[in-house]
DNA sequence: TGATAATGAGACTATGCAGTGTCATTTAAG
DNA sequence: CTTAAATGACACTGCATAGTCTCATTATCA
């Protein structure tokens, strides 16, 4: 699986663009095995190995295993919030494709993350639920004020909520795989209509 | 914390009552160690000392740490179903019900810790899931198929989901504390007026 | 009353792993 | 061209901790 990373393994002092692009590099490849084995699971070794550097390369950028994992939940939140920049289309269309994203592999592997580290990392639980819940539940609120009436907005976090739903709370346990395109659009259309918001 | 716990520190061969109650009072202190501290940050040393027992007999009686942590989830889980056997009243105060005791700190804590190990133990999240979550909405179906008829009784779901809803995701990141009962019903009522089963 | 199951106490082993130190090497910068 | 930053390679230390072993002791059960 890590095997199409570049190996740009180099010798020498890099330029300013490399070193920040090896450093994104590793965050993404830091996410996957994260995700994976969890924190305590994930060794420094394992890390190293897979991003195709060295320990000394690690520390050197984030001094230690949990400055690595709130540099990758960080840089993560951030461009989830970026991405969802595609902010044209219908309620309807914004929360399928909320559903679609927010049931994903990824996104739920980070919650999983960071539920289970937010004892000791707290701060990063704040960072995920403003650059994440919070940011759909306000662009929800956007849409329903446009199409329904400034009346209704209050009704994006109910919404929010049965976007998610128990189909989420499976997710989170493991026990559903993610939903495809067509499901997201059901379920999202399924919500809508139960809130009175279709027309 | 643990100082209220009954030191019976004993030698020799307990009656099957007695070993049958140890084990019981074990399980139970197991799951605040490991409440506080997660799964891998809980050591067995901690857990026996919090116990009062011995790492052998944690070990004769559980076999392993993976043992003892399964143990004391299936346990729990099962308690939380039977203790929810208080089955009347109206919709409205067995939603209140839920709501409470779902974001209470126990149930919060457990489900942490269960999505957080759902790699390594799937078959508890499943315990878990099929001894909380269903059950609730089970008995929901059930009133709101005595109160608003059967045509009504696949609301049990959705209205579940906004028993939950964002204050619970918020419970699971650590950012809200528990609900008070007065706050709690107020939750419930909001929701099941949402979805028109008032009246 | 004897055999033995169960436990306490705690030393001991084995292992995994975070983090550091050393040295050589390469290359960007000035 | 010179200097020093950045990295690779990897040995090494130190610590935490899961799980085992030994031995003594007590109480149950037949």
């Amino acid at each position: 699986m890590e095997s199409q990373v570049p190996d740009v393994r180099k010798r020498g002092r890099p330029t300013a663009a490399e070193r920040q692009a090896r450093e994104a590099q590793i965050l993404g490849i830091a996410l996957g095995v994260f995700l994976r084995s969890g924190f305590d699971n994930s060794t420094i070794d394992e890390l190293a190995a897979a991003a195709k550097v060295t320990k000394r390369t690690l520390y050197a950028y984030f001094g230690d295993k949990a400055g690595l994992f709130a540099a990758m939940v960080t840089d993560l939140a951030t461009g989830v919030s970026l991405d969802a920049a595609s902010d044209h289309g219908t309620l309807t269309a914004l929360a399928a494709n909320i559903v679609y994203r927010v049931h994903s592999d990824e996104l739920v592997g980070l919650h999983r993350l960071v539920i289970a580290e937010a004892g000791r990392f707290p701060e990063l639980a704040l960072i995920l639920h403003s650059r994440g819940d919070a940011r759909h539940m306000a662009r929800l609120a956007e849409h329903i004020r446009a199409e329904a009436g400034p009346a209704r907005a209050a009704l994006a976090e109910p919404l929010f909520s049965l976007l998610l739903g128990e189909a989420h709370r499976r997710r989170l346990l493991g026990l559903a795989p993610a939903p495809t395109r067509p499901e997201a659009r059901a379920y999202a259309a399924g919500a809508i209509a139960l809130l009175g918001l279709s027309g």
